[in-house]
DNA sequence: ATAATAAAAGACAATTTTATCTTTTATTAT
DNA sequence: ATAATAAAAGATAAAATTGTCTTTTATTAT
């Protein structure tokens, strides 16, 4: 569905609200260890997120490292998708169609539409909060075995 | 969701499906001006879709084509999908994750599943002809303006 | 002030995807 | 048989994505 670098980006985000605090900066190691993703690639996104959207923080020095304030954990996992520029993706057209609209539907328009707005509400609904809570309490998981 | 090359994939499909028939092949130029895609790219694309899956046929010189048997019209549109090798695209975990399964679901598996479910069914259900069919019909578009 | 730490920034390389152009092969009509 | 037609096949190139490595800058602790 997307692209690499947004999984990274989003496996990366959700693993930062987990564990990074102000006072307990996470870096880069840990975190592409964790999610299973090349460190320096996940780094260029990760200064992609703190630069364009400020959904992560970041700090330079000893004890630096990423980390979320409260306001950011509590935006919408799409906010991520944005970032990245890649949430348009969620509203495109299946055949890949530039010209397709209600007005000029393409075949599978009106039945994809039905399944495109779930999966939009679904990103819209979900904040990043929620999921990184639902993965402490141990019911569902993010990191490899 | 899926790349360029199964757009141009399906968009192709859709088209020979309407207008080829097997006393009236359809050429590789009348087909990536209707829908408008690079020429010789669209070519190779076409002859996966000979080969491996046998979802179109061709013949070579005068009068020769593209067109598609009564029996492939009404394959799903996910056969197409799967000639090009992203059908499992369809079923792989939102955020990346390679285990993630019901056993180790990801924060998003069991909310995304349920849309999930209803893409497969779309694209399952569909078939070939019956898009085809809509666009002859009118009602809904694929050619560029 | 200085050394150590960690992200930012930059340069570069590999891979994959997309695209173009040429030559070959198969088929048809003359 | 020959010429014309159209896809198949092959070679190559451009562009985008993904990945690695090195240098720089900012911050902290000594």
């Amino acid at each position: 569905m997307f692209s690499k670098s947004t999984g990274y980006a989003l496996r990366a985000t959700l693993y930062i609200a987990q564990k990074g605090t102000e006072d307990h900066k996470i870096g880069i190691d840990d975190i592409s260890k964790a999610i299973g993703s090349p460190r320096s690639f996940t780094a260029k996104i990760l200064q992609l997120l703190t630069k364009n959207n400020k959904i992560i923080h970041s700090t330079t020095g000893p004890h630096g490292g990423f980390y979320m304030t409260e306001k950011a954990k509590n935006l919408p996992v799409r906010a991520i998708l944005q970032a990245m520029g890649e949430d348009g993706l969620l509203d495109r057209c299946i055949l890949g169609l530039a010209e397709c609209s209600e007005k000029r539907p393409c075949p599978m328009h009106s039945k994809y539409k039905i399944i495109k707005t779930q999966l939009i509400g679904l990103f819209e609904t979900e904040t990043i909060n929620q999921l990184a809570s639902d993965i402490q309490s141990g019911k569902v998981f993010m990191k490899l075995k």
